[in-house]
DNA sequence: CCAGATCGAATTGTATACGAAATCGTTGAC
DNA sequence: GTCAACGATTTCGTATACAATTCGATCTGG
């Protein structure tokens, strides 16, 4: 239980959100969470304090934390950011990208389409965030490699169940090609558009998924 | 010494780090700075936690916390992304700000307007914050003005110093008027790249001085 | 005289203890 | 019967105490 020493815990944490164990609006008492990870109050309030910083929770001073609950608009502006980001990465990568680069996305596209084949939807999740890790890399702005890594981990919990949709693995992957072409010949406007297209899609195909929840529960 | 109790901490630290009470690739000690605000270590803890995740101060286990010392690529790197996240709040803003949005906006560079003739730089740099803050505002994206909040928050410290420059004042009233305008006809796409060119300006100016400083100091 | 290792001091990381604020339950009055 | 006010309990925020780790200095051996 209290295993894993020297891991982190705020990526447990975070886990364990993503995961839905805390659902959206849950209490999280710091108490229980000190007793279930075996650790003191002191870590896991550290702990809390960056996922509110990076907003995954929000703290209330003298009111607790709870798991920030994203609405459909809330989902849709932070699509909306995150767009914006890739097709940055994309426009500097078709302007940036040296060869290593390019050869490492192609590596990543080719394990896409692997997975895709094989239907394999969780190896497809993985590949294809390496395929955009891979992006942001060949950004060469070591600043917004990061801040569109924290905006992936951000948006992670709601593209997990995403790519089980009908069809969606082949247009993916589809989408990856034209986004690949466009960075290896360069053309920094069509990166930037194709790859704004290829999340904003996500952003609207999940505003509907999770409208429809709000609407269930509500 | 101790007074202004209900003030957040982090932002006094921050503000120290902002005036240059500690230099860049200082160490924070940690009793120290307990001492110098009147509080116990836990919420100095707290606050360098903070501080980290929004990149301020670097945070090496067991190695303490030092002032994160941003080079002239990396803070190139910032601007880079300033830009395109403000270059995006125009584009919105041009689209959706309504009436209220448009008379804050129209305030708010009349504030400039009067400070610039008044010669007064730092009453132009508040009113500057407000001018962008509006834009943040209009673009009706409450998730994407949070970030580019951040965002500013993060570069002040080396905006502060740039409007010092003979005859950046005026310049840079002119090209709010620019952006203003642009907004006011709804040209989202002239909107954005002259927010991205404003932005992206100061950066330039601003790496070839931190590039100054850096030759100098080593 | 220099290199390496070991010991010591200082600082970070964690646990615990205490004080303050908020929530919830109860009680009383209307 | 309902609402409001008060009190007790719970939980957050801060301070303090302790353990673990790192950095520096001294001492020893070559």
């Amino acid at each position: 239980m209290s295993g894993k020493r020297g891991f982190v815990l705020r990526d447990a944490l975070e886990n364990d959100i993503a995961m839905g164990v805390f659902k959206a609006g849950e209490r999280l008492d710091e108490a229980s969470l000190a007793q279930r990870f075996g650790v003191s109050r002191t870590p896991i309030r550290e702990a809390l304090l960056q996922l509110a910083t990076t907003g995954l929770v929000e703290l209330r001073p003298h009111r607790g934390a709870v798991v920030a609950q994203v609405g459909p608009s809330r989902l849709m502006e932070m699509f909306e950011v995150m767009a914006e980001l890739e097709g940055m990465c994309g426009r500097l990568a078709a302007r940036r990208a040296d060869s290593s680069d390019l050869s490492a996305l192609a590596t990543a596209q080719g394990e896409c389409r692997a997975a895709a084949e094989a239907n394999d939807t969780d190896g497809y999740y993985y590949a294809n965030e390496r395929f955009h890790h891979a992006i942001y890399q060949a950004s060469r702005n070591g600043f917004l490699a990061e801040q569109a890594t924290l905006m992936h981990r951000r948006l992670k919990p709601y593209r997990r169940l995403q790519l089980r949709v009908r069809g969606r693995l082949q247009t993916s992957l589809a989408e990856h090609d034209g986004i690949l072409a466009a960075i290896e010949r360069g053309d920094a406007e069509a990166a930037s558009s194709l790859l704004k297209a290829h999340i904003i899609i996500q952003g609207e195909r999940f505003g509907d998924l999770v409208a429809n929840l709000a609407e269930h529960s509500a």
